[in-house]
This record gives C-alpha cells, sequence and structure tokens, in this order.
RNA sequence: GCGGGAUUAGCUCAGUUGGUUAGAGCGCCAGAUUGUGGCUCUGGAGGUCGUGGGUUCGAGGCCCAUAUCUCGCCCCA
C-alpha cells in the first residue's frame, strides 16, 4: 500500500514551486515598500483564542479545527486563520500598548488548517499572506490595507479581479439591524431554502448571501444594514470610498457582503475572481475594532486582509499557462573524460563569477549532453575536450544563434557576462 | 456534513455489447560512423487499469465497498 499525501494536502513541486517563490517575493517587495514588517507565530495555540476571536458558533471554530491534547493536557489547535494569532501576540509583546502606537505586520505563505471537504482551491492545509494594521481608527488604515492586497496582484500582473466592499457598521447598530432582518425573513420563514432556515437561528446575516435563488428575492426587500447606521459609521465609509477613489482602486459597493467571521467591524471588502469557480475569493478581510480588547488588550483599533496563496496560483497558471523554467547561463560540457579536472574547475569559475551553471551527471556521452543543454534552455555551452585542455582554451557555443569559437579559458567568465 | 462526476504509461487521453500478449500523442532513453542541441527518421524502456472484495469459463468495461480528485451545496482564503 503506497503512502499518499493527506486529503487535503498537496506537495508544491517544481515548476509551481517557482510560482509560489514569485508570489512571496511580490508579497515581501509589497511589504517593503509599504514599510510592514514580518511576524511569524507558532501554527498552533491553545483553542480557547480562536473561540474568543472567530467565535463559538461559526463552522470554523465549532466544525473545521483540527484539535489535539498535548501531553501537559493542554487542548490546543491547529490554526485555523492568522488574525487572532497576530493580535495575541501584539498583546503579550506590547506591539501596541499605548494609544496613538501602531502596529504594521505582515505574514507570508502561512500554513492554516481547517478540515473541510476538499474542492478546487479550498485544502485541508492552505496558505495565506496578508496584513495586519493595529492602532488606527482613520478611513486611511482601510485603504491602506486593501491598496496592499491590490498592489501585490498588480505586482504579478494579475488585473482580472473585483473589489467588492460593504460596511457592517459597529456592533450595537449591527445587533439592532440583525433583529430587524430576523424579524423581517420570518414572514418568509416556509420559502427559505432548508440551509437558510437553518442559519436564521445560527447566524441569520449569513443568509444574504446566500446562493440560493429563492432566497435572494426574499433577502433583495430585507432591512439593508446602511439604514441604520450611525453618522459616523456612514462618514467612515463614505470617505473611505472617497480615498478609494482617489488612489484609482476600483471597488463595487455590495450591501449583500458579509463575511463570515464574528470580529468584523465596519469596513468588509473581498477580491474574488471568475476564474476560481465556487470557491472564488482571492482575498477577504475588513476592520475588527473590539478584537484586541477581547482578547485582552487595550482598547484599539485594528484592520487587516488575508489572501489564499493556492487560488493565486491557480489564476496566476490560468494566465500564464506553461511556466516557464529558470534560465541556466551556461552547461559544460564534458567531449573527453580527461578532461574531468578541468569540468571541475572551470564550472567552480563560472558559479564563482555569478553565472549558473550545470554539467551532466551521468557521465552519458557528448551528444547527450547537448541535448540536455538544449532542453535546459542554456545561453551557453561550454566543451571541454582534449583539444581545450591541449591549448588551457575552452569552446564556447552560443546555443541560440549555433555559433561557437575556442578561446582562452581566463576569457569565459567575461564573455558569458555578454548576452 | 449532503448530492453528482471522474480515476487506464511521467502528462493528456482512447479502449467498441465483458473475449488473445491493454493502445495513441506528447515526454523520456538510444541510434542515424570520427567531438555538437533544436527539425526529421528509426528503435527502445515504461502500466499491480486508484485500492479491496464479488459475479463470470473469462473483468480495464458489470456489482459492492473504500480512497483520492473534481463540480455544486455548506463554509471560506
Amino acid at each position: 500500500m503506497n503512502i499518499k499525501a493527506p486529503r487535503g494536502t498537496k506537495d508544491i513541486l517544481p515548476p509551481e514551486s517557482a510560482l509560489w517563490q514569485e508570489i512571496e517575493r511580490a508579497v515581501d517587495e509589497t511589504a517593503r515598500v509599504f514599510g510592514y514588517d514580518e511576524i511569524r507565530t507558532p501554527m498552533f495555540e491553545p483553542v480557547s483564542l480562536f473561540k474568543r476571536s472567530v467565535g463559538e458558533t461559526s463552522d470554523i471554530v465549532s466544525k473545521e479545527m483540527y484539535l489535539f491534547t498535548d501531553k501537559g493536557g493542554e487542548e490546543m489547535a491547529l490554526r485555523p486563520e492568522l488574525t487572532a494569532s497576530v493580535v495575541r501576540a501584539a498583546i503579550e509583546h506590547n506591539l501596541i500598548s499605548q494609544q496613538g502606537s501602531i502596529a504594521k505586520l505582515y505574514y507570508n505563505s502561512a500554513p492554516m488548517f481547517r478540515y473541510e471537504r476538499p474542492q478546487m482551491g479550498r485544502q485541508r492545509q492552505f496558505h495565506q499572506f496578508g496584513i495586519e494594521l493595529l492602532g488606527s481608527p482613520s478611513a486611511l488604515a482601510d485603504l491602506q490595507t486593501v491598496a496592499f492586497a491590490h498592489s501585490v496582484y498588480q505586482r504579478l500582473g494579475f488585473v482580472n479581479f473585483e473589489l467588492r466592499l460593504n460596511t457592517l457598521g459597529s456592533p450595537e447598530i449591527r445587533e439592532k439591524w440583525r433583529e430587524y432582518l430576523v424579524a423581517y425573513l420570518r414572514k418568509y420563514v416556509n420559502d427559505l431554502s432548508d440551509d437558510s432556515k437553518r442559519r436564521l437561528e445560527t447566524n441569520p446575516i449569513r443568509i444574504l448571501d446566500s446562493k440560493n435563488e429563492r432566497d435572494h428575492e426574499i433577502v433583495r426587500d430585507a432591512p439593508a444594514i446602511s439604514d441604520y447606521l450611525d453618522e459616523a459609521d456612514k462618514v467612515h465609509f463614505d470617505t473611505l470610498q472617497a480615498h478609494l477613489t482617489d488612489a484609482g482602486i476600483k471597488f463595487r459597493i455590495d450591501p449583500l457582503l458579509v463575511r463570515g467571521l464574528d470580529y468584523y467591524n465596519r469596513t468588509v471588502f473581498e477580491l474574488t475572481s471568475n476564474d476560481l469557480g465556487s470557491q472564488d475569493a482571492l482575498c477577504g478581510g475588513g476592520r475588527y475594532d473590539g478584537l484586541v480588547e477581547q482578547l485582552g488588550g487595550p482598547a484599539i483599533p485594528a484592520v487587516g486582509f488575508a489572501a489564499g496563496v493556492e487560488r493565486l496560483v491557480i489564476v496566476l497558471q490560468k494566465m500564464r499557462g506553461i511556466i516557464n523554467q529558470t534560465p541556466l547561463d551556461a552547461y559544460v560540457v564534458l567531449a573527453d573524460k580527461s578532461a574531468v579536472k578541468t569540468l571541475i574547475e572551470v564550472s567552480s569559475e563560472i558559479k564563482g563569477a555569478g553565472f549558473s551553471c550545470t554539467y551532466d551527471l551521468l557521465e552519458r556521452s557528448m551528444k547527450a549532453q547537448m541535448r540536455e543543454a538544449g532542453k535546459l534552455g542554456a545561453r551557453y555551452v561550454v566543451i571541454l575536450g582534449a583539444d581545450e585542455i591541449a591549448n588551457n582554451s575552452v569552446t564556447l557555443k552560443n546555443m541560440a544563434e549555433g555559433s561557437q569559437e575556442m578561446i582562452g579559458r581566463y576569457l569565459l567568465a567575461d564573455r558569458l557576462g555578454k548576452s
């Protein structure tokens, strides 16, 4: 019986791994220009952290966590998301001890774990990058969060996405609206889908983004959060929209965008792609002003987003087709076994000069070596045989042009530098 | 957790109503005389037909179970 990767996990192999590296570089570089520093937190935490942050009734916490009891008897969970961990770390290490201090943190290709039914773009171990911006109540902070995400995709040349935006108001307002919403929906309870009947009890706000068509019709005339917002919430939302317009970032207001995690307030946003099927969210985020205090820290506001790396990989692969191989500067061909010492020396010199270089590890014929060089896309082939040794020279072949000449060995590094 | 579809060579897939040694394209390896890639030609290697049972004289094709992927739901990045 062959051992396979566990369900919902995936080996990331070349050439796909090169795409991962490219994404990670784009995130690192975006973080650098935005002035964010990296945070790395443990892959498991006490279960209570996620119960208190994500919400005990959410599916993520109630059904999807990988749980275990360690040998000390502590109840642990593999992290299903990172915001709770980052906030925990920020509180624990006093990164935001005072009013007026700000923490700008990002994470990159961080593994997360949710026990779900796998699907394209949905795995049990998946990876996210994202930011958490702690300490600012300003709509400029919301803007920066959206702009950061936007900038990563732009840097990767991916523009075929939609940015949807909504506001959930304050927790008090949302509670009030929720009551009206439930009252309204109860009138149509018999017409709702079974899922939505259940959600009416557990998470009625989620009925708004139900995919059921009948639900859609009912929801269309439901009370909207926008009718209940207080003045400060409205100003914040309007200001953010103005900022986004000033930043040249296109967006669409979606009153039905609600998102699943309990801790959001005011701004929520999602970036979606048509290339992804039903798991179409590339990235989601929003403001969570109450969470730091809720987890035992000072009452400071915060905003952030998380983006799925696997989904971005899917989208980029569709966009680009086959992934280009990493370019090779030189392939050293051993035409005569007596030149093996020179092969070792020359390839070392080439690498020392900063050029990539490889040679045949199977001790095959020259023809086979040439074929491999061509397959690897080598810019140059360096041929070493009896003639070259006798003249303290190498034969340098330009693979694109097919031309070649014998040159002094000391000239090699210099010639490789010219394209 | 619920309902559909799929699983045959490294990859993409054929495989007729169950019937000899399971095929193709691509890829891989090797040759087409001296130390030269791509193009062409020739040859070759490579498959427990996802796994385990069952029906049958006989199963890649039928039945049952199971695993994984996938589509939709749920949930969400």
